[in-house]
DNA sequence: GCAAATTCGTTCGTATACAAACAATTTCAG
DNA sequence: CTGAAATTGTTTGTATACGAACGAATTTGC
């Protein structure tokens, strides 16, 4: 396989790359005045979807391993915007919820959700949006 | 804004989070025996395509910030597999070009990086594949 | 020419991301 | 019922990723 032939920037992981750098870039810049990462945004959502969940079944459902939903869960803990328990039930669980801060947080921010996923989307006509979400759906 | 507006699932930064995350695991999978990296492999390959390229230019075609650059470097480096020298014109940089067993290291991996870049659009047909390239090249 | 601005590379701190190994607990299979 | 298997959450180590601040060197603007 000769040198010329690999173009770095025409590979779908190299470009995935760059469209996630970009993604973060205008999520943090409309969420600086928050302090909240993109995932500490995606597990506050997931929380105030489900109410209540484990700290394992919100790492899947946010797309977490366990060793990095725990740094986000002690984050947004310390900061007291979600509260765990001791699941009785299943003693090896822990169960988190937002507190009030937290879900008071959470609504101010859905909006801001929104406009970052417009500024992202921004370069695209409505038409391309819809087949990059739906393409990017496949490929997940 | 209501809560139940906001679907983790369809925001394009959250998918491309995760289809970055499955490009991840398939570069892993193939490069496991090479011990490199994404960032790793696209660093050789443009010092292949360069020659010879300074750090901090290096970290602009291959999309990494300075202290990214220099861990990158660094692991690079101490494999032996690049070297780098003063730039005796500008004494600010340091000029890094491939290694005898970083060029043959590279040869052989370049074949593995297209199988990853097919494995990766393996659920797209052929005009799904350009168009998503397309699209991603947009917003990036 | 020369002060201001820029560029180059480094360092520190914080935040994902994940492999691997682990103890505690629960579930499953025979 | 009980030993094996699976799940839950933790810890350690390595690797991006980037903001911020920094000294050294170079380029720019007037």
């Amino acid at each position: 396989m000769s040198d010329g032939d690999y173009r770095l920037e025409e590979q779908i992981g190299f470009l995935l790359r760059r469209a996630q750098q970009r993604a973060t870039a205008i999520f943090s810049a409309r969420f600086a005045g928050y302090g909240l990462t993109p995932t500490q945004f995606a597990a506050l959502a997931k929380i105030a979807d489900e109410g209540e969940v484990s700290q394992n079944r919100l790492g899947r459902l946010t797309a977490m391993d366990p060793a990095t939903m725990k740094g986000v869960i002690d984050r947004l803990s310390e900061r007291g915007l979600i509260a765990g328990r001791a699941d009785q039930e299943d003693r090896r669980r822990t169960q988190w919820r937002l507190t009030d801060p937290g879900a008071a947080l959470l609504a101010a921010a859905y909006g801001d959700g929104f406009a970052v996923t417009a500024k992202i989307l921004d370069p695209l006509s409505p038409r391309e949006r819809a087949t990059v979400l739906r393409l990017l759906a496949k490929i997940v």
